[in-house]
DNA sequence: GTGGTCTAGACCACG
DNA sequence: GTGGTCTAGACCACA
C-alpha cells in the first residue's frame, strides 16, 4: 500500500486492481469531497504518470472517463480542469451512489439478508471505521 | 437475460461477466437462501453445462470454487453434494457479507456520504425492491 | 467420518479419497497390527461391499491388490484368507514403511527442512498423538 | 526424468503425475529453499509453458494456486512476482510441513511402528540421501 | 455414470 | 507484452 501525493490529491495504488480504475476512483473521490476545488487545474497526464510510475496511456484512460462523467474538461493548450459547476458534481455523486447501492443491496439479498441485518451491519462498520480512521 | 431452471436452482446468465462467476454466485445464493437444501445432490457438471449451454470446464471451475469455500463436497463417482453442515453455510455467509459491506462502506466514504445518508438510501432501495418484485 | 466394524476390522471411510485405496490401507493396517490374525478368513467381497455400502467392484479391486502384495490368498470355493506366513507380513511392512519414508523425506527436503527439524517435529507429533488417542 | 532450468528454478517433469502439481510443488520448493529470491519476477506463464513444453493453461493453474497460497502475486500487465514477505513463506512452510507430518505419522501408526522405529528409519534415510547426492 | 487433467486455439482487458 | 476467460474435444481414474 504505497501512498503518493500529487497536488492536493492523495493516491494509493496497488496491483491487484486495474490501475486506471484506481486513478479514476481516487480523482472522483477528491472532487466529490472537495479536496480538489471546482475549476482547479488537474495535473497533466504526463506529470501524473511520472509521479505514479505508470504508463501515460493508463492515466489518459482515467482522464477520458472523468471527462465523460462531466467532472473535468479539457481546455485546448492549457490542460485539464475540474468542472466549475457544483450541480455537475452533485448529480454525479447522486448517480454513482445510487449505482453502488443497487449493487450492494443485490449482493445482500443474494445472501438472504434482511434490511434490518444490513442496517445493523452498516451501523457497526461505520463506527468501527471511525475508530481506526487513517490508522 | 435468459432464465434457466435446473433442479431447484434458477440461473440467469448474461455474457457481460465471466460465466463461471455467475454460476458461482447464483449457486452460492441458492445455498445461502436455502433454495437448495443441505446435503442435497447438485446437478452434475455435464448436466449443468448442457442446460446452461456452456462448456463443462466452465461449470467445473465454479464447482471447484464452491468446494474451496466449503459449501459443497464431491463424492467419488457419485457427484457433488451441498454440505450438510449449517455452520459452514453460516460462516460463509457471515464472511462474505462482511467483505461486501467493507467494500460498500469504503465506496460510500469515498463519495463523502455520511452514515445517515447511507441508511436512508438503503431504506428507500429496499422498499423499491419490494415494489418491483419480479418485474 | 463414519465408522463401520466388519469382523475384527474397523473401517472408516470418507469420500475425499479413492474408496478402494481406503479399504486396501485399512485391511493392510489390520493385518500389520495383528488385529486380524494370520490364516484367518476375510469377509467375502459381497459381504464387505454390503456392509460398507460400496460397489462390489470397488472392494474387489482392493482384494486383488492385497493378493498381489502377498498378504492374502484365495482358496477356491472357500473365499479369501490372510496369509499364514509371518515373514510375508514382515517383509511387506518393511517395504511399505521404506516407501512411505522415502516419500516423506523427499517432501521435507523439498521444504528445505533439516533432519533435526524433522526428528523434532515427529517427536512432538507422536506425543500429541498419544494424548488425543481415539478421541 | 527430463530436467529443465528456467531462470533460477530447476524443473524435473514426468508424465506419471498431474503436470500442474509438479510445477506447483517445484516452484514452492524453490521459494521455500530461497532458490528464487523474495520479490523476484517469476517467468511468465507463456514463457514457462514454452520452456516446459506444456500448455499455458496448465502453467496458469499452478500459478493460480501459488497465489492462493500467498507465495506469489500478480502485477497487472507486468507479470507474476514472488511475495516480498518472509513471514508468508515461513507460515506456508510451517503449515505444509505440519500437514505432511500428520499424514506420515498416520501412515507409520497404521503399520504399527513405534516412534523409535521411525526416528531410526529417518536417520538412515537422511544419511543415505546425502551419499547418493545427484546420483 | 461421475469428476480430473490436458491440449489447442481463440478472444479479451490491461499496461 | 502480461494474465483471464472460454470453447471443443480428448483421455483418464473412479465407482
Amino acid at each position: 500500500m504505497e501512498k503518493e501525493q500529487v497536488g492536493t490529491i492523495r493516491f494509493q495504488i496497488d496491483f491487484s486492481q486495474p490501475l486506471y480504475e484506481q486513478v479514476l476512483d481516487q480523482v472522483r473521490s477528491s472532487i466529490a469531497k472537495g479536496e480538489i476545488g471546482l475549476g482547479e487545474k488537474m495535473p497533466s497526464v504526463r506529470e501524473l504518470a511520472q509521479d505514479l510510475k505508470m504508463n501515460p496511456n493508463t492515466v489518459m484512460r482515467a482522464y477520458q472517463e472523468l471527462e465523460r462523467d462531466g467532472l473535468t474538461e479539457k481546455r485546448r493548450g492549457q490542460g485539464t480542469y475540474v468542472t466549475s459547476s457544483p450541480e455537475r458534481v452533485h448529480i454525479f455523486r447522486r448517480d454513482l451512489a445510487a449505482q453502488y447501492i443497487n449493487a450492494f443491496v443485490a449482493q445482500m439479498e443474494s445472501l438472504g439478508l434482511t434490511e434490518d441485518d444490513v442496517q445493523e451491519y452498516i451501523h457497526q462498520r461505520f463506527i468501527a471505521g471511525k475508530g481506526e480512521h487513517e490508522k
